[in-house]
RNA sequence: GGGCACGUAGCUCAGUCCGGAUAGAGCGUCGGACUUCUAAUCCGACGGUCGUGGGUUCGAAUCCCACCGUGCCCGCCA
């Protein structure tokens, strides 16, 4: 609703300041500051006091007593104060958001015909997925799920690195060590016990004496030689150890939850023949040089050269993924990749040379995070450093479960929580507030990973947000077991506190907030959006009484605020990939 | 050495892209509110040279430059 108030004002702003004879390229549109009761408002005043020769407070009453609100639909009223215009919104603008937001879909934006391709995590799969690398499938999926919001046509995409020397590396370890020579594995799952395979050949591979390193090392040619060359068997070698860690992997992705539609496999390209026709064109290009025996592009704007045919042949990892972006090309009108700022070269160089191609490299955004990293430093696979992301999820439900056995004494309400509910509320709660930890900060920002912030309920986290939701759905299951219907529309008069307003200003806000998030790919700003409307519902509910409401016209407007709020709550909160919960 | 990011209250962060009204939250500390639709809530107090210095502007946390601090990158690895 937002959305439509703002497209009148800027017709609004426009059309008086044409009748005003000034230049309207420039409206100032902005959020007001808290204590002033305005929706938006402009600055344009600001920007053509020299141009007309007034000083702001002039021009700004001016461009009021140019509109007439008579003439919108959402616009109540255009108010100066001081050098600026303030918006106040219709009482229909209160209404329709009312009304707009019983719809259980409520924030999810026209469909736009575009399809997009989201990358993410994409981690090697060696073995247990890391609290370090856990900031990529929690950003990407947020990420899928706001493009989906926004009208977009979402595929969510894993790019397997299923060619490099370290699969080559864990197919040989794999082949190599017997099971009996390894530790327990860490988890009954099959990634935690391929990766004692890994992490054994690497060892080896450093400690061995070096005839015996020579020889292993011979082995692992063959296997990345084999690759190359397209040789069927080798290909099934190293797929039974890169299908059986990603299916670990996998499951504890599921977990947060983050779920791909496709996994492609970085070999495909190297069996369908495109990294070859890649190679081809960039050998014809001008950037194109044969140095030290390697084929190199000189790219513009990089200092460094990108290698992108070795010596002996062989492709790189960035040929490969030249080649995987024109796939994406071809099938997606957008692609988006989420990427960790250790690849930050990496990806500008794919971009120029997408461009070299004749690409149209408008069509690739990517998303950078910084790494999270432990108190004493950086998290490894192979060197077994680190957190696992499923032991974080496991003690964020452990901690959420004993939170909810306390406050199970207190409750007030004695409404029974089985067994049954404690567990899922304890399930929704724990990864919520891991999740929203992560996705509620700006991706670049670094995050030092500890246990007790990452685990704390309170704060500026999910189960805040959560908790509302919570509210609602006890307000409307009360009032459904007493015959109170909610209204499909509602008389504004009958909200008459400011509490009640609002928190219906705060809820038109929304669909908005989408649209930013997904513009800009900023999903983060969904989250800062949940706590001011959470804050606003609690206002609400402290001052609303809905079920003893003073009178029938209050209640049932009253409740369907409430029912517009969970619709809001609940689906930022699905935006996100947090749940939220029926009761608390 | 070069490139990129980050630096806002004791701590964790919004706000920076797109300059605009007295820089906002939470945690912590202190003090209050449960016979009232769930207190994982709410109300109040305390707390700031927006890293430093310059510049642009009517106006700078926001844009530009320099510097300081921290992180990441600078492989014929992925």
């Amino acid at each position: 609703m937002l959305l439509s108030l703002r497209a009148e004002v800027e017709d609004a702003l426009a059309t008086a300041l044409a009748a005003l004879d000034l230049p309207s390229d420039d409206l100032g549109i902005e959020t007001p500051p808290e204590d002033v009761p305005a929706v938006l408002a402009s600055s344009v005043a600001y920007r053509l006091a020299s141009e007309a020769g007034a000083p702001p407070p002039e021009i700004a009453a001016n461009i009021v007593e140019a509109i007439d609100a008579a003439d919108y639909e959402y616009i109540g009223a255009l108010r100066q104060q001081g050098p600026y215009v303030n918006v106040l919104p219709s009482d229909r603008y209160l209404e329709a958001t009312v009304e707009a937001a019983q719809d259980e879909a409520f924030g999810t934006l026209p469909d736009r015909e575009t399809s997009v391709v989201v990358e993410h995590t994409s981690a090697n799969p060696t073995g247990p997925v890391h609290v370090g690398r856990a900031r990529n499938p929690i950003i990407g999926d947020a990420l899928a799920r706001v493009l989906e919001y926004a009208g977009y046509d979402v595929e969510r995409h894993y790019y397997v690195n299923d060619a490099g020397r370290q699969i080559a590396v864990f197919t040989w370890a794999y082949e190599t060590f017997d099971e009996s020579d390894l530790p327990e594995p860490d988890r009954d799952s099959p990634e935690y016990e391929m990766v004692r395979y890994y992490r054994k050949g690497n060892t080896y591979l450093e400690e061995a004496a070096d005839d015996a390193v020579e020889d292993a090392e011979a082995e692992i040619q063959a296997i990345l030689q084999g690759l190359e060359d397209g040789d069927e068997e080798t290909y099934e070698r190293v797929s039974e150890v890169v299908d059986t860690v990603l299916s670990g992997m996998t499951a504890t992705l599921e977990r947060l939850p983050a779920e791909f539609d496709e996994f492609v496999k970085e070999t495909r390209f190297m069996r369908d023949g495109t990294t070859d026709d890649v190679v081809d064109r960039l050998q014809d290009l001008e950037a194109a040089v044969y140095e030290e025996d390697a084929w190199q592009l000189d790219l513009p704007e990089i200092e460094k050269n990108l290698v992108f045919l070795r010596a002996d042949d062989t492709s790189l990892y960035t040929t490969r993924d030249l080649a995987h972006h024109e796939w994406k090309f071809d099938n997606f009108d957008r692609a988006v990749t989420v990427l960790g700022e250790d690849h930050k070269l990496q990806a500008e160089q794919l971009v120029a040379t997408l461009d070299l191609l004749d690409h149209d490299t408008e069509q690739l955004e990517q998303v950078f995070y910084s790494w999270v990293n432990l108190p004493e430093g950086g998290m490894s696979t192979r060197e077994g450093t680190g957190v696992d992301l499923d032991d974080l999820l496991d003690e964020a439900i452990d901690r959420a479960r004993e939170e909810v056995e306390d406050r199970l004494d207190d409750r007030l309400r004695d409404d029974h929580l089985e067994a049954d509910d404690i567990e899922r509320i304890a399930h929704q709660v724990g990864i919520g507030a891991v999740r929203y930890d992560i996705v509620a900060k700006q991706p670049t920002k670094g995050i030092t990973f500890e246990w007790d912030r990452a685990l704390d309920f309170e704060a500026q986290s999910a189960p805040y947000v959560q908790y509302v939701h919570a509210r609602c759905c006890g307000i409307l299951g009360e009032a459904a077991s007493a015959g109170h219907e909610v209204p499909g529309e509602v008389d504004i008069d009958a909200l008459e506190t400011d509490a009640a307003r609002d928190l219906v200003r705060e809820i038109a806000r929304f669909p908005a907030v989408i649209e930013e998030a997904a513009d800009d790919l900023r999903p983060h700003v969904v989250a800062t959006y949940t706590r001011d409307l959470a804050e606003a519902f609690n206002t609400f509910y402290r001052e609303c009484p809905v079920l003893t409401a003073d009178d029938p016209e209050t209640r049932a407007a009253r409740l369907a605020v409430v029912a517009g709020s969970r619709n809001a709550v609940a689906n930022a909160l699905d935006a996100l990939g947090v749940a939220a919960p029926d009761s608390m």
